[in-house]
DNA sequence: GGCGCTACTGACCGACCGTTCAGTTTTATT
DNA sequence: AATAAAACTGAACGGTCGGTCAGTAGCGCC
C-alpha cells in the first residue's frame, strides 16, 4: 500500500486550491490566489505540480477519493429496501452537506458541459459519480428482485429523483429557506426521511388513490 | 408597452454572449471571444454595453425572462391534481431540455455559491427560480386542500424532488445513458411520465405497502 | 567540510485580460 | 446637401494571467 505520497508543502497548496477551486471554480481563481492562501510562493506550487490543469486534476482527484467513502457506507445489513434506501438517502445527503468543497466540485465537474477547459476532468466527476448511482441502482434492484419494489419502474428514475433531490437541496437550501410562509425542511435528516418516504408511498392521498382503481 | 429597445447590434452581442457564457461560464468567456462569435469588433461591444458584468447581467436577464416563459404555460383547468402536477413536470423538463443554454445560466446562477463574481446576478437567478418553484408548491398546497394529496407532507419538499430530478436529468443525460445493462429512459417525456408516476403512488409493491400497516 | 537533493523564492516573461479613446462610417432628420 | 446622433473600428492602455528560471536555504549522508 502507498501511503500518502504528497508532501506537506504540496498538501498546503491542494487545501488551499480545493477551498478556492469550490468556491470560484476554475477560471476565477489565480495561482496567485492559492500561493497567497497557502502562504507559499507562487513559483513554489510550480515545484509541486505541473500546471494549473494538472492541480485542478488532481484536486478534483482528491475530492472524488473523499465522495468515493461514502460509497463504503453500508446501508445496513436488511432484507427491508425500504430501511436501506432511507439509509442510503440519509448517508448521501449528510456527505453533501458536510462536504461542501468536496461535493460542489464534483457536482460542479458533472454537470457542467463536456468537453471542459480542463481536460480529463469529466471522466472523473462522472466515474464519481456512476459509482455512487450504479450502487443506488443496484440496491434498487435488488429491491424489485426480492418483491418489494415494483418491477415495472425504471431503477435509474428512481435514483434520480433522490439524488437530484439531495443535490437540489444541498444547493440551494440558502434560495428555498425564503419559501413564503411555509418552513422548507432544514434539517437534512428531516428532509431525506421526508424524501424517501414520499419516494415509497406517493404523494396521493388514499381515497385519491382508489379513485383511480 | 416598450417594445424591443435592442438594437440587432445589441442583440448579435447578446446572442454570443448568452451560448459562450451557457457553456463556458462568466470568467472562461472573454469580451474578445464574445466580439469575435457575434463578428464585431471588441470596442463595439463597449458601446452597447458598459462591461462585462452588465453584459452577463443583461444575459442573465433575457434568460431569466425567458425562462419565466414557462411558469406562464398552463397546467391545464382541471380539478384532478395528478394531471396538474404531471403537466407541470411535462412542461417544466421540456423547457430544460429544449433551452439548454437559458436554463443552465439559470441554473449555474443557482447553484453556484451566492456572493457571486457578478453582483446583482444571485437575486436575478434565485427569484426566478422562486417563481417557478412557489407556483408548483402553490398547486401541490391546492392539491392538499382539495384533498387529493396527502397533508402531512410539506409541498417544498415534493416540489424539491420534482425539480431536482428534473434538473439532474437533463444535465446528466449524457452521464447517465451509460448506466450498466439498464436503458435509461432518454425521452423527456417518458421521463417525466414516469417520475410523476413515482412521486404520485410511490415505488413500493402494494404487498409491501400492506406488510407495513 | 563537501555533496546532492528537495523545498522554496523573487524577479521576470510574453500573452491576454477588460477597458478606453480618437476617429471613421452609417443612418436618420431637416 | 448639411447636420447630428448612433454604430462601429483599430490601436493602444495598464494590469493580471499562467508559467519560467536562476539562485538560495535546509537537510541527510559520506
Amino acid at each position: 500500500m502507498s501511503a500518502q505520497e504528497i508532501s506537506s508543502g504540496a498538501q498546503k497548496v491542494l487545501d488551499a486550491a480545493q477551498e478556492l477551486f469550490a468556491e470560484e471554480g476554475y477560471a476565477s481563481v489565480s495561482i496567485a490566489a492559492i500561493a497567497d492562501k497557502a502562504q507559499i510562493s507562487k513559483a513554489n506550487i510550480y515545484h509541486h505540480f505541473d500546471s494549473k490543469d494538472e492541480l485542478y486534476c488532481a484536486v478534483l482527484k482528491s475530492a472524488c477519493l473523499a465522495s468515493a467513502e461514502m460509497i463504503t457506507h453500508d446501508t445496513g445489513h436488511n432484507d427491508n429496501y425500504a430501511t436501506q434506501l432511507g439509509n442510503f438517502a440519509k448517508s448521501h445527503v449528510l456527505h453533501l452537506t458536510n462536504n461542501p468543497a468536496v461535493s460542489t466540485l464534483v457536482i460542479r465537474g458533472l454537470l457542467e458541459e463536456s468537453g471542459n477547459i480542463v481536460s480529463a476532468t469529466n471522466d472523473l466527476t462522472a466515474n464519481d459519480f456512476d459509482c455512487n448511482f450504479n450502487r443506488l441502482v443496484t440496491l434498487i434492484k435488488a429491491g424489485q428482485e426480492a418483491k418489494q419494489i415494483k418491477p415495472e419502474i425504471q431503477p435509474a428514475t428512481i435514483a434520480t429523483l433522490m439524488i437530484g433531490a439531495n443535490i437540489l437541496f444541498m444547493k440551494a437550501r440558502n434560495v428555498l429557506d425564503e419559501v413564503p410562509d411555509n418552513e422548507y425542511p432544514l434539517d437534512p435528516e428531516d428532509f431525506a426521511n421526508s424524501m424517501i418516504d414520499i419516494l415509497l408511498h406517493g404523494v396521493l392521498t388514499e381515497q385519491q388513490e382508489d379513485k383511480l382503481l
